[in-house]
RNA sequence: GGGGCUGUAGCUCAGCACGGUUAGAGCGCCUGCCUGUCACGCAGGAGGCCGCGGGUUCAAGUCCCGUCAGCCCCGCCA
């Protein structure tokens, strides 16, 4: 390299001009008009005019006659005014530009397959993610990244002044039967064995606790071999924390600290904490979801006791069979081709119909405030009924309704609430809105596998009054776990965890999970337990995910420099890959692996 | 495992419902001209396995079946 750099594009300004100075970067684009050459030059700071001039150096000239787009040069020259009227404002270095007097062709490039230098959002992702390099390359192509480093450096920050400890955690480990399908390391030393990459550090944390760390926290990477989602990467990075001797409020509210100070630093947003608690029950009665949006109301309603005294057979029967029948409304009116729309999403998400009401609060008589088919089986006592549970100030509203079992019916209106949110310009974007939702149930019942499974995960501490019914009635424990919603997103999510071996054996059993499997793939944290283990608690976000709310993306893909597709491949380096036959039989991973071992 | 959308030039897309000459556009690319442009301009040019395979037909980018890939969703998962 001739021209070795003097500074970065974003440096410079009018305080440079008649100063000799050696920029570098990429060409963004140039333009030849036979006697001089303009090339814009972009390094990761700026942009900046360069103008090759005939009469200064033919050699050079001619030099720069060769230069293509995203060639990598070094230039170097004088600082200079540009001649009046000929400024650019619409970059900061506008007013000056770099006359050449010296050029070097650090590289050539080939004709990008994209354009570089206009949004490139319009392009296909596949081709962004295969030349994921050039997309990042592009004026605004590292912005994610940038606004990610800074998100990680003020989290590390603020826990850091907390007395937190970064502490890593190994991503070699060991298998465990609960929660997500692993992905497994085939270890050539011991064959037939694997290790596990972790699906979160949870119990190295805990243990962590036990050896005294007292306030732990990590940057991480978790991995988790189940299908994707524009918000979920087989390999993700949490936010890990874990606190001794504390209760739920201690964590939630250094959690609020955190999070507040993290949006003040990195988008200037001052929060209004605490944020709002929901419980469990509450979130599902009024939300029909764990996670719910509270950008905006439209809370369903139970409204089974009205169903019931309609003579309408759809809600009756689904009474009958245990259902229930809830709603929402929406504050306005829609079209035939519209609420058909609406009726085959509810149907896509698993509801039989959707039944609608159109209400109109001026309308001449009661009776015309009504419209909808299924209107007359409503007694006008039954929709005097609806008026007064649904508040109707406004002018006009559909009421919508599904009837099914209480968790169909709960998801259909709480995606049907989300949706006509959206469609009815509800939402506003730039609003956070975070939410805890608390008092979780500890477990649910598995059909499938015919036992009780932990709703978080098996070290979850149960609430103390409830610790009594474990045997007798484990659906009405509820854990000390806490989730932190943001806009309908669940961002993270945490509980006191168990801290005595005796209570943890108890929660293993209900989980017909049996002692010698218990000793077998926990042992190490039960053993731990023994030793005073205190009081402990913690909890984990997904950063891809928090990072890409506060960017407003859609997809954590967005904020990932090297993501995966939906089939869970790299585009870029084409992972996953075949291997070669040796490497197979050298981790065992072939049948009759045994057999070849004694041969050799 | 299931549902939906998409796949035509380097990129973005039109053409497909109703099959019929040589498959188009914009941008980009190449060559030439041009000393003040900044999405420079002007003139000329190159560039296509219409994702892949099979079928129907005298004839398929267009119709049918299968398959692959990308995206969104359900299940699963955080």
């Amino acid at each position: 390299m001739r021209l070795k750099r003097s500074l970065y594009i974003g440096e410079l300004n009018k305080n440079f001009i008649d100063r000799e100075v050696i920029v570098s970067g990429w060409v963004l684009r140039r333009r030849d008009h036979g006697g001089v050459i303009f090339i814009d030059l972009r390094d990761k700071t700026g942009l900046l005019q360069v103008v090759f001039e005939e009469g200064i150096d033919p050699q050079i000239h001619d030099l720069a006659d060769s230069i293509r787009i995203e060639y990598v040069i070094s230039v170097k020259g004088k600082i200079r005014k540009r001649p009046p009227g000929m400024e650019n404002p619409k970059i900061p270095t506008g007013d000056i530009e770099l006359v050449a007097s010296d050029v070097e062709i650090l590289n050539t490039s080939k004709t990008p397959p994209f354009p570089l230098d206009e949004d490139i959002s319009e392009v296909s992702e596949a081709i962004r993610l295969k030349y994921r390099y050039l997309e990042m390359r592009t004026l605004d192509g590292l912005k994610p990244f940038v606004f990610r480093h800074k998100v990680n450096q003020t989290i590390r920050e603020f826990l850091n002044s907390q007395g937190f400890l970064e502490i890593e955690t190994p991503y070699l480990t060991k298998s465990t039967p609960e929660g997500a399908r692993d992905y497994l390391v085939p270890s050539r030393l011991y064959p037939g064995k694997f290790y596990a990459l972790p699906q979160s550090p949870q119990l190295f944390k805990q243990i962590l606790m036990v050896a005294g760390v007292d306030k732990y926290y990590q940057i991480v990477r978790c991995f988790r071999d189940e299908d994707l989602r524009a918000d979920r990467q087989p390999e993700f990075t949490q936010l890990d924390m874990e606190m001794s001797f504390v209760e739920e409020k201690d964590v939630m509210q250094m959690v609020e600290e955190l999070i507040a100070y993290l949006f003040e630093k990195t988008l200037g947003i001052t929060l209004r904490t605490p944020f709002p608690v929901f419980s469990y029950e509450t979130a599902l009665r009024d939300y029909g979801t764990d996670r719910p949006d509270i950008r905006f109301d439209m809370k369903l309603k139970d409204i089974s006791s009205i169903a019931k005294e309609t003579s309408f057979k759809v809600f009756r029967s689904a009474l009958d069979s245990g259902g229930i029948v809830k709603g929402l409304k929406a504050p306005s009116h829609f079209s035939r081709k519209e609420l058909d729309d609406l009726t085959k999403f509810a149907q896509e998400l698993g509801a039989k119909g959707l039944a609608w009401i159109k209400y109109t609060k001026t309308a001449a008589s009661f009776e015309e405030k009504w419209s909808s088919p299924i209107v007359k089986f409503f007694e006008k006592s039954a929709l005097e009924k609806l008026e007064e549970i649904f508040d109707t100030s406004d002018e006009k509203a559909t009421f919508f309704f599904v009837a099914d079992k209480e968790d169909i019916a709960n998801l259909v209106l709480s995606e049907l609430r989300k949706h006509l949110a959206q469609n009815l310009g509800l939402i506003s974007e730039k609003t956070y809105s975070f939410v805890w939702i608390v008092d979780f149930p500890l477990f649910e019942w598995d059909d499938e596998e015919d036992r009780w499974i932990s709703m978080h995960h098996p070290f979850t501490h149960p609430k103390e009054e409830d610790i009594e019914f474990l045997e007798t009635d484990p659906a009405k424990v509820k854990s000390k776990a806490y989730d932190l919603v943001l806009n309908g997103i669940e961002i993270g999510g945490g509980s006191i965890r168990i801290h005595r071996r005796e209570l943890q054996e108890r929660i293993f059993k209900l989980l017909k999970i049996t002692p010698e499997e218990a000793e077998e793939k926990f042992g190490f944290l039960l053993t731990a337990l023994e030793y005073g283990a205190p009081p402990h608690g913690g909890i984990a976000f997904g950063l891809d995910r928090l990072i890409m709310l506060m960017l407003g993306k859609k997809s954590i893909r967005e904020v990932i420099a090297f993501p995966k597709t939906q089939r869970a491949q790299c585009l870029l380096t084409g992972a996953p890959a075949e291997v070669k036959i040796e490497q197979i039989l050298e981790l065992h991973l072939l049948p009759g692996w045994e057999k070849k071992k004694e041969k050799s």
